[in-house]
DNA sequence: TTGAAAGCGCTAACAA
DNA sequence: TTGTTAGCGCTTTCAA
């Protein structure tokens, strides 16, 4: 077996406990025990075990991230932020995929439970009422979305949609459509009324077409849809929505920008790819990563003490070649 | 606190070891006391306390997976393929992102070790001699490189290499250049040897240009040398330096695929959304994901018992729109 | 089939 | 400053 602290102990003469101090607590011990025992516990290659720690501090020094779906390139920047800012805090960090099923969701909670002091919840697709539930077991942090008593790192997509309105408004559009995302979507509803409020001070019309599925596919779908609202400008739920809409428009011949402008949400790779490259706005991820991480470590070590913080994070729009002036 | 298996046994009027058999050896107990105990266990919301189990058994039921980059767009898939894989079969994964530093990869399977069964390691930075005394310690599982002794799960890429040379060849292509990843490859090596080989039967010159960064400003950068080394086929390491390179080019006035055609290798998103669309060598992601896992828990399974096993995994080529004949 | 008891690796009072 | 001791939640002999 491993090496534990007993070996350590045994072979540098001191008691296990004296061990455990040097590293839990080193300045309880004398420098030259100290020492002593941190040289033989390398020479041993001795590492302390985190879940037998865990054990008895009631603290795994873990973390879960729960995502709807990894492979959308929404989250990969936020799961590489969180678990590197992690790490440099102690912490590991699960990172689970629950594609997009509610269910899968809670049952993931309920088994990482005990592994984990706390978990972040990224735009979570369960009701806020069985979060709420949740909670109280737990520390939880939520990413885009408001739970009751719960830490949440918001971004604040509202700013960008306004930024997008105006951008539009400025090259002349007279006529927008909004394509929303799923369902229960904080992120899409936040952006709705962004929207319709930006549109009232500058005589826009705005037609709302979804709920739409947060893909490619989704925005491919509502090309036509796009189309029939004479439109000359859209905001798509996302930048996959956006690339499909594109791609859907150019199939029922309408150019983009040049008869339609698409401006898309979250500033991914796909949408810096696309060609045309898209005006999108820019969601603070590896930010909100980060964030989310910190207001989690801090209910973590609040203990039970509710400390439900609110970070906004600010968002812009990338203007690129996906919009331009409305036509004549 | 948490309810316990103790709150449970004392709520069932039974033993704690009843409880636990219950839970981790059904068949030893009546089917009564079974039922009783379930019930109870079911409205106390009791949940077993895995890392208290790990104590004793030895199995912490965690598995680790280590890559270097997680938002490089050709680890998404695999990550959540191997992460719901492993979910069905009641395994959590700790994910980790290196950076590409050799020295965080190791300080992080040293810190993971003891909170987990086993290691899958994708695509490496660490020397094989590293990997293989550190496999001593604990099971792993490499992807896309081969350590003596551990499983490992290979992608060949030299299939699909080769197919691309053919490819090339078939357009007319005479001169080739490759733009290797990152030093200690074990893709990169393949791609070149296979490359270097296919090359011979078509006459074809091949410049091979590297070590670059496996990034889009990777590929940006090796630009020039490509212009310079007069090729008019390119093979790059990825989709991302494929993307770069197409970019670079592209701000040196030379055009994909009418001057010089790309070929890219993951089949990513970014690559499928890229304009031109990016002709590549297809990785089986998804798959290599769920096999690391497989192979893993085989390992875990057989205890110290060596059973390195390889699977290679074929890859294919997907022609799209950076590929073309050769100018004349 | 069930209970009793020891122990996994570690920390945290409490004493010395 | 160090050692003693109990115990975290669970599994696993061994006995009954």
């Amino acid at each position: 077996m491993a090496v534990t602290i007993r070996d350590v102990a045994r072979a540098s003469g001191v008691h296990v406990s004296t061990v455990s101090r040097t590293f839990s607590a080193p300045h309880l011990v004398s420098a030259d025990t100290r020492e002593r025992v941190l040289a033989i516990a390398g020479e041993l290659g001795y590492r302390p075990n985190r879940a037998a720690r865990a054990l008895t501090t009631g603290r795994t020094h873990n973390l879960g991230l729960i995502v709807s779906d990894i492979a959308n390139p929404f989250f990969p920047p936020l799961i590489k932020a969180a678990q590197a800012y992690a790490r440099e805090r102690e912490y590991h960090v699960f990172v689970a995929d629950t594609d997009e099923d509610p269910q899968a969701e809670e049952e993931l909670i309920q088994t990482l439970a005990k592994q984990v002091d706390g978990v972040v919840l990224v735009a979570p697709r369960l009701t806020n009422q069985a979060i709420e539930r949740l909670g109280m077991e737990l520390p939880f942090v939520v990413v885009n979305r408001k739970v009751k008593g719960l830490s949440a790192v918001l971004m604040d997509v509202a700013q960008g949609a306004a930024q997008a309105v105006q951008h539009l408004a400025s090259l002349g559009h007279r006529r927008l459509a909004l394509l929303g995302g799923p369902r229960g979507s904080w992120t899409s509803e936040q952006m709705r009324k962004s929207a319709e409020a930006a549109v009232a001070g500058h005589g826009i019309d705005l037609t709302a077409i979804g709920p739409n599925a947060p893909t490619e596919e989704g925005g491919q779908a509502a090309a036509r849809a796009v189309q029939g609202s004479g439109a000359t400008a859209v905001l798509a739920y996302n930048d996959l929505v956006a690339i499909g809409v594109i791609e859907g428009l150019g199939e029922l011949g309408v150019e983009v920008p040049g008869d339609v402008s698409v401006v898309g949400v979250d500033d991914t790779v796909a949408g810096r790819l696309n060609r045309p490259k898209l005006t999108t706005i820019v969601m603070p991820t590896p930010a909100a990563g980060r964030t989310a991480v910190d207001l989690l470590l801090q209910a973590v070590d609040a203990g039970g003490g509710r400390t439900a913080a609110q970070t906004i994070l600010e968002t812009g729009i990338v203007v690129r070649e996906s919009t331009g002036p409305a036509p004549a």
